[in-house]
DNA sequence: CTTGACTCTGGACTATACTCTAAGGTTTAT
DNA sequence: ATAAACCTTAGAGTATAGTCCAGAGTCAAG
């Protein structure tokens, strides 16, 4: 059992976000001891490595709390289960990566018929398309 | 001069938002009856205009206001002042893209590994690989 | 036995962009 | 004249993901 510096250093989080994951149901230390300090069992170090893990790949917290729901009762789950959910979360990155590119494109035009020169901005095309 | 609901109601955003645009320096109605209701000139209706439209290209609020400034300040300001500015937000853009993209594969490698079957969900190649 | 490192809690603060509510005043239409 | 529609302000709430701080308690080493 470790207490949350430790952890912390381990996991390469802050001590305040290992509290802010408890605060918000990801990860609650298996133990205190009698004076009250958080003490992290193998299995809590597991379960941040899986946040952490998970963090990278684009997940949110409240999609790593179902996530985490799904490990842990993963006997009664199924590979279906857990694949739909992320195939369900490339959907949604699927439909930013459609609006970044949009908005990339739109800004693209946007600079290409721009002259970029020392003219004064007055008759600037970007400034006057904005006007529209 | 017209009243704040009509502004919401020309410009397709609400009257919350006109007065958060306020509160945050991007419009301030050019007039107030004597009641305080906000009257809004055709200088101002353009002004929300160029915001909604600069919103719609991606721009956040605050580039927003840096937008406004170029605008206001056209005849001091070059060509290439304003382009550079749309150019370094493309460049913003293309950051985002950047990682959005890696998250899309990461997430694509953790679907394909997996079977998707009824198999109960113990040794999932996805949940295997976010415990490590 | 005291100093420094560590931990606790609660709550404020950051950034982004609103949205909603309460409690009241004003204007317009009937 | 009165009701509906419109407007005002201040402030709280939403979602996301933390970060920072104060004031206090705990623990290990010299």
């Amino acid at each position: 059992m470790i207490r949350i510096g430790k952890l912390a250093h381990q996991s390469q989080v802050s001590r305040d976000t290992l509290r802010f994951y408890e605060k918000h149901g990801l990860i609650t230390p298996s133990a205190r001891t009698d004076a009250g300090y958080r003490l992290y069992a193998e299995s809590d170090i597991k379960r941040v490595g899986f946040i952490v893990s998970a963090k990278k790949v684009g997940f949110t917290l409240n999609e790593i709390q179902q996530l985490l729901q799904l490990e842990v009762t993963k006997d009664i789950k199924s590979c279906q289960d857990v694949k739909e959910f992320v195939d369900h979360k490339i959907q949604l990155v699927n439909e930013q990566l459609t609006e970044t590119r949009r908005i990339k494109k739109s800004l693209e035009t946007l600079s290409e018929a721009c002259c970029g020169g020392d003219e004064p901005a007055t008759q600037c095309t970007i400034l006057d398309t904005l006007n529209r």
